[in-house]
DNA sequence: ATCAATTCTTGAAACGTGTCAATGACTTTT
DNA sequence: AAAAGTCATTGACACGTTTCAAGAATTGAT
């Protein structure tokens, strides 16, 4: 257990003031050759790793910025985070991540403990609405971006999705290919971006004339949920079925095809259609490979940064704050007879 | 823009003195009822957030472990990571995820950047040999934990899973399923899990002495490498292609698998058994269900915290320091005739 | 050789918190 | 009623770094 090794340490064995020893760590150019090989001789020594804690107690700032995400596991989330890990990497910042599990409480646990550490800003993606606990944060002096929901106060910065345009493609697809009898199952719909897919998709119901739509409410947009709704759809009488289902996310939509095709027998698209959204990696892998609405992954990621970094800057002048990506409809075997 | 407000502001308009402020935030129980009611007006009004830098300094620890993964959006680190973050806050600690794309130049500044931040502990993914690594941080002081490599040094806590032995199930099912010139798609082969895999499966193939195997190596593990591996194999003459794969991980199986009947109109199980490696969920969702290799997700997850903390709490009395899991084998379609 | 300008180096002060020994206000015991 | 405890409260100090003004050393020009 080697004794406590800070900068003095340092400087008494490279026998330099210990000013001398901060300026080598963070302002090179100002040390002479010779120094410098000395402070770093005594560094690799005495094993010395700079104390954050303190640098950071005495700068009054990190170059961190944190991304709270509701479910790393989610492949659409891990996505953008990896666009937000190489944006940020590319302005020089680090990105703490973290996964709030979608508990509101291990949510709020990061906000608050992510303004303690005085990260220099905060990308949140969130299941709940957020805006109010967000514009407290943003009051006392952190930037936050709103990751997946439009913010509804001009001041907050977000990068979103047109769900409501989204959900419209989806459902009006579903119809175009003789899809009538739409059940939608998503939830809970309080959720906006959930609300806003529902929205799109009675549009396009009512468009049609013709067709009618159900709502199926889940509390989990998961495989396993999804599962659960194949289970229930299968259990109907054939009749009373839907022939068509738009799934408000692709893992959702998953569970769903699984259920209803492996388990029970039904066919996809000969005697369903089926379309999810987000679009992530596996849908275009899965048993039959899924049509779903498509939203630039990447392009998240690096637009949320842009949008935090301009927010840290304040370069506020006249600056669009609420970038809204356009969704594209990605047609697959799951809609195509 | 507020002026910055500490716990000195906050006594003031509490009219206390600063430590009473502090004793309120660490030992509640340790302030009257009267001034705790009005130590909590003063930050309400103040909206005084503790300034973590300056309380770590003071501490000289902090109540945070990091996670350092190779690849959030491979489903399998994702698992890892939930089941990380739920053991960490049952055991009142937070979690730092790290993603480092792969790239050993980004692993290594997280790496020296937890150190500096003083975590109390690191789990660390990795794709390459880094028990060197790890040793230099360790003997500075802050333990670590191998997640997913079996440790050679015994001194350094590992969770891993018994790879030459899940190599080994594959193949021997492969080969009971009537496979005989197997490929193995994995690599680099340097890598000691693929290393591992590859060896046990070497093992199936000499214990049943009609087989054959070819290694195709490949680069990354992905969904897209799987692609473009599939295309290679279908553009041999039928005669020359193996007719059983093992993939060394369940994204490269997807692609190879999406590759191999979506484009190229080879039959699965039929013309080609195929098993993967890791069973992530979307294997079980996928164009022909997924033979796999289970491993414990979520265990894997909690083993290496529970390991971490020991490590912490330093109660190093003749605990085991190496877990190796025992993989499973999971048959689905994908080699069910 | 001298002076001015430049480059290096120095040590003290400050960042905001937790801790600790000391003090004061009460309560209980004798 | 005095002594001995208990509980709340206080304010100074220390944590390890960065910064800053000032001093020392070096360089270049005259």
């Amino acid at each position: 257990m080697p004794a406590r090794v800070g900068i003095r340490e340092v400087a008494a064995v490279a026998a330099v003031a210990q000013g001398t020893v901060s300026h080598f760590l963070n302002h090179p150019d100002r040390v002479s050759e010779e120094k410098r090989e000395r402070i770093q001789r005594a560094i690799d020594q005495l094993g010395f790793v700079r104390n954050d804690a303190a640098s950071q107690l005495r700068r009054g700032t990190s170059d961190t910025i944190a991304y709270i995400a509701p479910d790393v596991s989610n492949p659409f989330f891990a996505t953008i985070a990896e666009g937000v890990e190489q944006q940020a990497a590319a302005n020089g910042l680090s990105v703490f991540l973290a996964n709030s599990n979608r508990s509101r409480e291990r949510e709020d646990a990061y906000l608050e403990m992510f303004q303690a550490h005085r990260v220099l800003g905060m990308l949140v993606a969130s299941h709940d609405p957020i805006e109010d606990r967000l514009l407290h944060i943003r009051r006392r002096g952190t930037p936050t971006v709103l990751v997946g929901q439009r913010a509804l106060g001009s001041d907050q910065p977000s990068v979103s999705v047109d769900d409501v345009t989204g959900g419209y493609l989806a459902v009006q697809h579903l119809i175009a290919q003789a899809g009538r009898r739409i059940a939608f199952v998503g939830g809970p719909l309080g959720i906006q971006q959930i609300g806003d897919r529902l929205e799109g998709a009675g549009r396009a119901v009512r468009e049609a004339g013709d067709a009618t739509m159900e709502v199926i409410n889940v509390d989990n947009r998961t495989i396993a949920e999804g599962r659960l709704v194949a289970a229930a759809i299968a259990s109907r009488p054939p009749a009373n079925r839907p022939d068509a289902i738009f799934a408000a996310n692709d893992l959702l939509a998953l569970g769903i095809m699984h259920g209803l095709v492996v388990d029970h027998g039904i066919r996809i698209p000969a005697d369903m259609l089926l379309v999810g959204y987000d679009d992530i990696e596996f849908g275009a892998a899965s048993i039959i490979p899924l049509t779903s609405i498509r939203t630039p992954h990447e392009g998240f990621g690096i637009a949320a940064v842009d949008l935090l970094t301009a927010e840290i800057a304040n370069s506020d002048a006249g600056r669009k704050k609420n970038i809204v990506l356009q969704p594209e409809l990605v047609v697959r075997a799951s809609t195509r007879g």
